[in-house]
DNA sequence: GCAAGGTC
């Protein structure tokens, strides 16, 4: 890029106009800078002459604002509709321009074609990196031959913007890959468990928030589920926390010099017992005899520079903003050139930056002008230069202001928030508060006490950052040896009490856990109040509402951690290893969306949790009648119990000590119980179903909505009937066979398949008696992944054999060997085909066996403390579970209380 | 009607 000859026009793009104008007016040095409008009214074009390297350039500098396109699914895949959820995981996807970006786009358009490099000024994170890659897309369309070059750039500074641009390097192709397979994960992710959990749930159940009921939407997203899952799980620790009263023995004296309070060294006692004959004796021999004196002195520092997310914490504290509410007016400020840009990640100023020339900005104000002033005199002594906190995002500054603002302009939020930054940032230009801090140890009848009383020396930074103070209490004064009688001397009690969640707190966890970004961790919050899943009080404490509660209980249920923030910590780190070149971008994104898929379908077979969980909150809706799992479709031929169960079988509600079931076609995809009963079939009633099957799994001449014509009293009804009248019903059991349990899942019953079926068709199975499939593959038994062995209980010893109750060969009774379950008796098939599962003693509580699922715990991880109920789930293929009772909810108790005769929403203590 | 990430 060296060299002089013909001046060259070189397009510039930055992320945001702020940048554009900035980097413009250093370049240039405000010598010869023009201004003129693009398509887009935010985002001006400036040009000026420049010279790179030697080389003569005209520079047009333009911007977007932030990311130029969007990721979306294919036209056809984006009705809700329009797809079976699960295929949103290998949906195309597209990136497109939105509507509202056409206007950057036809200004990057219509510059870049006269133009012969494109220089790209965009953040220096991983969003920038993309976001530069989306501006090449665009800007190559029109311009083949433009030379791409990056700016690398750590501030808005003179010397830091000339180095960029005379050091020009190419784009990171992996950053721009990192948040190329976020955007996807996130989209998949969020749109499938959106769906799934909307269309499942919302009509099934009255919702009783307050928007209309058209319009509610549950969402499920990688961030907004982790934050719910904090306030959830904080919430439960609340229900399950058992107040403990204590006790603890206070001391105070009074002398001429003022009043001293001496705290038991015991902290305190959760005997009652204890703590009072320990009272009592200091009553009786109540002389307290000094035994330490001790005097220090301490530092009190000022905070790091501003972040975002401190802002956020601290307005929310000090003035109980919320966050949302104080992005908002940081950006309104930011827009207004009175402070630094409001989204950062820092908390140390470079050494670049000059801080004088911001506090010299101060010193003109009626309030803290006089406290700028100070620090400008190197007389004082206050100033001092800050300490940072260790984070960098090497794109911004921490907040801090730009220009004077006069209160009382904008309205008070406006005022009190800038009062902050400007406050926050004379503070960390400030020397340290210094106290003298004195701690007198007393002995009272060999019980210990102490006092410690503080008198602040030299206030320094305290003196402007009114929202801190430094407790000091002034105590008198003691000597070793001296003693005396307690003014006061009483035992007091206090009980235990975990507090909610507040708004500082769960941006912290959000922080730690690293749920979002400083530019959108207030949005996931935001988003929890508008979903109906959380609410927030007076004091900005969160609270789950009964539907955050209900969505979170259910897939806890499951045994699975999507609202827990391992998801987003995992996905993280993957970000990271693209974007350092250690693992591709096609790699993560296969993985993680393969693991998420099936995590998905998993979900959908456990969705009864789902359901279970709701209706403990809430009332199931009409439209539920016809939908729900586990309808009675007949009385049992064996024992008179029954039930429909999941989509593909009828079974027995007495398994496993009834195993009597009839097998549904495998290419059935929707069966609906209705009301209406078969006339024909013996003995009664026999519950008809609304059949759909899948048109690739039929054969033709078979329609895939599939009902039988009855003639009730008065209505023409169809339906189709299991009780052994429907032929249609038999003929395609006889072709497609029953496919629950084809190793190929959905879409296996294929002709060819039929050729093997057919061998087995012609012997009845010895467990369901029907014909189709062999007893080793009889779907009346639970299976899910095979060759599942290795991820059971730890084995210790095999025990005495018996028939396995899933494929005939033997089975063997053994004991399990892990934390949870140390001891317990299971019994496990010893076929390497087979991996039935079943705890002996849930044999007897009526639960079935199941398939152990891959690669998960042998017992899905329980809540510590709530007093839940037995273990009545588990996993198989296309089924569901149900208790022995039928009642899904047996065995529960509430959750406020542990009392089994009712639930949590109708317990007497809950919101105590 | 869905996510999260930029930004006005």
């Amino acid at each position: 890029m060296a060299g002089g000859g013909r001046t060259i026009n070189v397009l510039n793009v930055a992320e945001k106009p702020s940048v554009a104008k900035a980097v413009a007016a250093i370049l240039s040095r405000n010598q010869g800078l023009r201004v003129r409008d693009g398509r887009s009214r935010y985002n001006k074009i400036f040009e000026f002459d420049y010279a790179i390297r030697g080389q003569p350039c005209h520079m047009l500098m333009t911007s977007v604002t932030g990311h130029l396109m969007e990721l979306d699914f294919e036209d056809r895949y984006r009705k809700w509709h329009s797809c079976d959820p699960a295929d949103l995981y290998q949906a195309p996807v597209r990136k497109i321009v939105p509507e509202d970006k056409m206007d950057i786009k036809r200004t990057l358009d219509e510059e870049a074609r006269r133009c012969q490099w494109l220089v790209l000024w965009l953040d220096c994170d991983r969003e920038g990196e993309n976001i530069a890659f989306e501006v090449i897309e665009v800007c190559r369309a029109v311009n083949h031959h433009l030379v791409l070059r990056r700016a690398r750039f750590s501030a808005l500074i003179d010397r830091e913007i000339h180095q960029a641009v005379q050091n020009l390097v190419d784009p990171n192709q992996w950053f721009a890959d990192a948040v190329d397979a976020r955007q996807e994960i996130d989209l998949r992710i969020g749109a499938s468990f959106t769906r799934f959990q909307t269309m499942l749930l919302k009509d099934r159940f009255c919702i009783d928030s307050a928007t209309e009921d058209r319009n509610l939407v549950l969402s499920y997203g990688p961030c907004q589920f982790p934050t719910l899952g904090f306030i959830v799980e904080r919430y439960w620790e609340i229900q399950a926390h058992e107040p403990e009263e204590f006790w603890t023995i206070n001391f105070t004296h009074r002398s001429d010099e003022g009043i001293a309070t001496f705290n038991w060294m015991r902290g305190h006692l959760f005997d009652y017992t204890c703590a009072v004959i320990i009272y009592e004796m200091c009553v009786q021999e109540p002389t307290a005899t000094v035994t330490k004196v001790r005097q220090q002195e301490k530092l009190k520092y000022p905070p790091y520079p501003l972040s975002t997310i401190e802002l956020e914490k601290r307005a929310s504290r000090y003035f109980r903003m919320s966050s949302e509410q104080t992005m908002k007016v940081a950006e309104d400020l930011y827009q207004a050139g009175f402070i630094s840009y409001p989204r950062t990640e820092t908390d140390c100023f470079s050494v670049r930056t000059d801080l004088h020339a911001m506090v010299q900005e101060q010193q003109g104000h009626p309030v803290w002008g006089s406290y700028a002033q100070r620090l400008l005199d190197p007389g004082t002594g206050l100033w001092r230069n800050p300490s940072g906190g260790g984070h960098d995002d090497k794109a911004h500054p921490p907040i801090h202001p730009t220009s004077f603002l006069l209160g009382n302009q904008d309205g008070v939020k406006t005022t009190i928030l800038y009062e902050l930054v400007v406050r926050h940032f004379l503070a960390c230009v400030s020397q340290p508060a210094v106290g003298a801090e004195t701690t007198v140890e007393i002995d009272v009848a060999g019980e210990l006490f102490s006092a410690s009383g503080r008198v602040i020396l030299a206030r320094n930074y305290l003196d402007v950052y009114r929202f801190e103070s430094w407790g000091g209490s002034v105590i008198p004064s003691y000597a070793v040896g001296q003693q005396f009688i307690p003014t006061t001397l009483t035992l007091d009690s206090g009980v235990t009490r975990p507090p909610l969640l507040s708004e500082a707190d769960l941006l912290s966890c959000m922080d730690k856990a690293g749920i979002g970004t400083d530019a959108t961790m207030h949005d996931h919050i935001k988003k929890l109040l508008d979903r109906f899943y959380a609410t927030k009080d007076a004091n900005t404490r969160f609270s789950p509402t009964n539907l955050g509660e209900a969505l979170v209980m259910g897939y806890d249920d499951m045994g699975y951690e999507l609202w827990k923030p391992n998801l987003r910590s995992t996905m993280e780190y993957d970000m990271k290893e693209v974007s350092i070149g250690n693992k591709s971008k096609a790699e993560v994104l296969a993985n993680c969306l393969q693991q998420m898929k099936a995590c998905f379908l998993d979900a959908r077979v456990n969705k009864v949790k789902l359901l279970e969980a709701m209706s403990i909150f809430f009332e199931r809706s009409n439209a539920d009648e016809h939908h729900a799992a586990g309808e009675i479709v007949r009385q049992c031929g064996n024992c008179l119990e029954s039930n429909m169960d999941g989509k593909f079988m009828v079974g027995c509600m007495a398994f496993p000590q009834c195993r009597n079931a009839v097998w549904l076609p495998g290419s059935v995809s929707e069966a609906i119980v209705t009301s209406n009963i078969c006339n024909s079939c013996n003995p009664g009633p026999v519950y008809l179903i609304q059949f759909k099957f899948r048109r690739h799994e039929i054969p033709p001449g078979f329609d895939v909505n599939h009902w039988v014509s009855v003639v009730t009293e008065s209505l023409h009804m169809q339906s189709g009937c299991i009780g052994g009248c429907d032929e249609t019903l038999r003929q395609l059991i006889e072709i497609c066979g029953t496919g629950s349990r084809n190793p190929g899942g959905r879409g296996a019953t294929t002709t060819s398949n039929n050729v093997r079926q057919s061998d087995t068709r012609q012997r009845a199975c010895i467990y369901c008696q029907q014909t189709g499939h062999s007893s080793g593959d009889c779907p009346s038994q639970f299976s899910g992944s095979r060759n599942a062995h290795s991820h059971g209980p730890n084995l210790q010893s095999g025990e005495s054999s018996i028939p396995c109750t899933s494929c005939g060969t033997p089975c063997v009774l053994r004991i399990a060997n892990t934390a949870n379950n140390r001891g317990r008796k299971f019994y496990s098939c010893q076929s390497q085909e087979c991996n039935f599962f079943l705890w002996e003693d849930d044999i007897n509580n009526g639960t079935r066996g199941r398939s152990i699922p891959r690669g998960s715990a042998s017992n899905p991880g329980r809540r510590g403390g709530r007093g839940r109920g037995g273990q009545t789930g588990g996993r198989g293929a296309d089924t569901t579970f149900v208790s022995a009772t039928g009642d899904p909810l047996s065995g529960r108790r509430c959750y406020v209380c542990g009392d089994p005769s009712h639930f949590a929403n109708a317990c007497p203590n809950r919101g105590t």
